[in-house]
DNA sequence: AAAGCTATTATTAGCTT
DNA sequence: TAAGCTAATAATAGCTT
């Protein structure tokens, strides 16, 4: 654990070996005798090492003895249950290492598609085709994409209701209810006019979301969504398992994403 | 080892030692299993728990059993030779412990000293009587002092005998050998002419050391002592002990330390 | 209680002496 | 070979969830 990160291998090396087992040992027993120091507890450990002819134990060949003696005492089921080998130890390390990576995938998927919404929303901007913008993209990418605005335009869709209903509750001006309410509500009023303009009926929602978002950058701020997404951000290898999973996002929802779609 | 240090001691909350105990029980053993597998050796770890009927061992029962009868196969003698209990452990952190410290006064000593000697030096350089500024000194403060300087000057000596030895073994022009010779022997030359000067019999070579030591700081880069100096530096507690501590440097080699001795 | 996070402390790999 | 030194990695104490 320094200067280099040590693969967990046996050492070739004969006195690199004889080093670090010697530090080590020591290590370890240093820690076993702060784990019985801290929680009082009954500890024994050996270590044989590297052609010496017996080992080193901890606290006390007595003790040892006895506290293995007691651990053979138990029947041998309850003694695997809580037994933790070599091959136990290396199963766990590798879930945790498995884990992780999956966690890391996630996270950069995410980055990825939130520069791509970026992206898009440049286009739409710029007076650029957007549909030129999307039409390279992977499959995968483009699900994760429209999930992501999915998302996005369900929240703003959630607080121009909650706003909605706050004015309709508010008998005093609506104008005046929207610009103390929150911090989002303020920024869309300042630069929508009253909010009902957002839910007029020839827009959908997403494509006033949509409208929001290219003027401003506040949505980042408005929810952290932290949905399980495991299905969507696995990766797909067959085509006709990617159409089963992109069935309910273009079909139903997302007609946009589809090529044929007219977007401008 | 995080947050705060710990101190080795029995943790009275349960909680705590409840969650310190199973974090530091996995960490033991984890030890153990790299241990196993960087070096090849035979290892076993048995911790009884916190109520627990029974312990968690590793790397099995059974190993534990076989690397436990070998060790205790072993004569008596044998096994207390490579034992390392509580109490081993605890006297082997106090020593060690220690020699920090002794370590760390020693270099304290070693740095309040040096600043003791700017001063004093300073004192010489601005016309002030160094007896005046020397006179408040602790006498243990004024016995490193003196060690300091002995040291110092005998540096200086050497590097003016070396340096004579050069000159006079060369043919051509002493001032051109003196120059070429080192860079000690350079700032010499230049500030001081001839290296001959320093050692005229009229000044002791402390006194020429003091004047050169006073005109510049490159002797801190002529010598690193690192002479052991625990019997000079450690606190000495009866007037007897410190006048015979003191007979060496005060008596035969530094009259300037005795307040009667006519500096100025 | 258990699992996860990170600011800190502890351990140690590769060197140097 | 062994002992000592750091720059790095690993373990983990005190929190939060």
């Amino acid at each position: 654990m320094a200067r280099k990160k040590v693969s967990l291998a046996w050492i070739a090396n004969d006195s690199t070996r004889r080093a670090t087992f010697k530090k080590r040992r020591k290590g370890l027993m240093k820690k076993a005798s702060e784990l019985a120091t801290l929680c009082d507890v009954r500890t024994c450990v050996v270590v044989y090492g590297l052609g010496e002819a017996q080992g080193k134990v901890w606290p006390s060949p007595a003790e040892a003895a006895r506290v293995l003696a007691r651990f053979k005492s138990m029947p041998e089921m309850e003694q695997c249950k809580k037994m933790m080998n070599q091959e136990g130890f290396l199963r766990q390390r590798v879930a945790k290492a498995q884990e992780q990576l999956r966690k890391q995938e996630r996270e950069n998927r995410e980055l990825e598609t939130t520069l791509l919404m970026y992206d898009g929303l440049n286009s739409v901007a710029e007076g650029v085709g957007a549909v030129g913008r999307l039409r390279d993209l992977a499959i995968e990418d483009a699900t994760s994409l429209a999930w992501m605005v999915e998302m996005k335009a369900k929240a703003v869709q959630e607080r121009i209701d909650i706003l909605k209903a706050q004015m309709h509750h508010t008998a005093s001006a609506a104008a005046t209810a929207a610009a103390s309410s929150s911090h989002a509500a303020a920024v869309i009023q300042q630069h929508q006019g009253p909010a009902d303009a957002l839910v007029a009926k020839d827009k959908t929602p997403l494509e006033a979301a949509m409208e929001a978002l290219q003027r401003q950058n506040w949505f980042m701020e408005v929810m952290n969504p932290s949905i399980d997404n495991n299905v969507l951000f696995g990766s797909v290898s067959a085509q006709a398992e990617e159409m089963m999973l992109m069935q309910p996002y273009i079909d139903t929802t997302m007609p946009w994403l589809d090529p044929y779609f007219p977007l401008n």
